[in-house]
DNA sequence: ACTTGCCTACTTCCATACAAGTCAATAGAC
DNA sequence: GTCTATTGACTTGTATGGAAGTAGGCAAGT
């Protein structure tokens, strides 16, 4: 499931296809890219008119998107964008890392020479990219751990955690622009040599310490925005 | 959410309240418990028919359960209960492994004498259980490692974990008859015994031990119900 | 015997209409 | 000015009818 779908606005929907699972990621992909805003009320009616749809479609998206964290229906009042949950966050953070620990952990244990010549071809992508795009760096970071859980033959461990990640890209969205990029690409490429070497306490490590990072950022970019967080008034004095 | 809802044919809805969600539980609970076989086809107007709804909250609780892996609806030809994919049994249980095996390490940690006296509790209870009766086992192990989430203080951790384990949770309700209800309640206090003495890397390993359980019965269900399965084509010479 | 075409019953998906709750503004009483 | 009641424009939830697609049976033709 691709983060960024570009061109959100002017979307076109495919006639030939189901409506609704389309209507779920273009307001997925809006919501994560920070495109639609936490607490921003949206609108059922309005949307059906925007893509020139019914009412029913909207709604069966809206169902699904509640399910995922990203929707409050409040029943007879309206539909809003969620604020992020900070508790969620942090503990979507725990699970992610738990198991991507695992997941390095068994890669270092059994050798593959292709798996690693793909990630360090990855690492050069990253190398190469241009700083004032940070978006795509996002991208790249994705492909290269979901390439982790592919080799370790895990592909659905990879689509549960997308959907957990959810909320972790949400912030990481919000501050793109502060994120360290070299210090990833060094996180990352300490990760791809532990792995080759076949070091597993040591591909362990260094996973847990490159997805603590985010532990530091969100409590500044809570303090940033407090109005795109869920319990922004239990902060202050 | 409780695995277990009783009366599940005779369950009558709340008038106060939307319909779908309560449907929804419903379904799920009687997929989990294997009342709702794999491969049954199940029918929109007929489930509305006999809770004499219309047919869009039905269908709505139908799209629910699709993203929960439950169902399938294939467009234009019917809607059925996906069969168990034995892919995702392992990959959910690799997550689950991963998760609950920091959880323990966490509380091995910290010091929290109220919950090993719940736990302790709880085991005693565990024993008490009589063994005719072994659905009611399940629910026990459930609020067991529910349990142990909420004492690291990680409720939502549980939450997500609980929706991974759906496709666990079928397998067990197949053959729950094979227990070794003895040896679980053994692999439980094993993993108390190490919280309380802050033996971190003990808890660990009877956690991973613990959970890895269900690989042995796997291809003993998959076997025995080759039909339950989503590739028991694959199977056989 | 075998294929081809049609027809009917059944499915999901979408559109539309109605019901019921919420909220804000406003008119009226004091 | 202040408070209260009511109305009306919103919202989501449910019901229902029709559109489009699928599958299977049956009859006609080869």
């Amino acid at each position: 499931m691709s983060l960024i779908l570009g061109n959100l606005d002017e979307w076109k929907l495919d006639q030939l296809t189901a409506v609704s699972p389309q209507l779920r990621l273009i307001l997925r992909s809006r919501i994560i890219r920070n495109d639609l805003r936490p607490a921003t009320k949206i609108s059922e009616p309005e949307l059906a008119k925007h893509y020139n749809v019914s009412r029913q479609p909207v709604r069966e998206a809206f169902i699904t998107l509640v399910n995922e964290g990203l929707l409050e229906i409040r029943p007879q009042r309206g539909t809003f964008v969620k604020r992020i949950d900070y508790e969620a966050v942090l503990e979507g953070r725990f699970v992610r890392e738990a198991v991507e620990a695992d997941i390095v952990k068994t890669l270092a244990g059994t050798p593959n020479d292709a798996l690693v010549a793909d990630l360090r071809g990855q690492l050069e992508h990253q190398k190469q990219l241009s700083k004032d795009v940070p978006e795509r760096f996002i991208l790249l970071d994705e492909k290269f751990h979901h390439t982790l859980a592919d080799g370790a033959g895990l592909g659905k461990v990879w689509a549960i955690l997308d959907s957990i990640k959810v909320q972790m890209d949400r912030v990481r969205f919000i501050t793109f622009e502060e994120f360290p990029i070299d210090k990833l690409i060094e996180q990352h490429t300490q990760i791809v040599d532990c792995i080759e070497q076949q070091n597993s306490e040591g591909a362990e490590k260094a996973m847990r310490k490159h997805l603590r990072r985010i532990l530091q950022s969100l409590p500044k970019v809570q303090e940033l925005y407090p109005d795109y967080f869920e319990n922004s008034r239990e902060l202050g004095p």
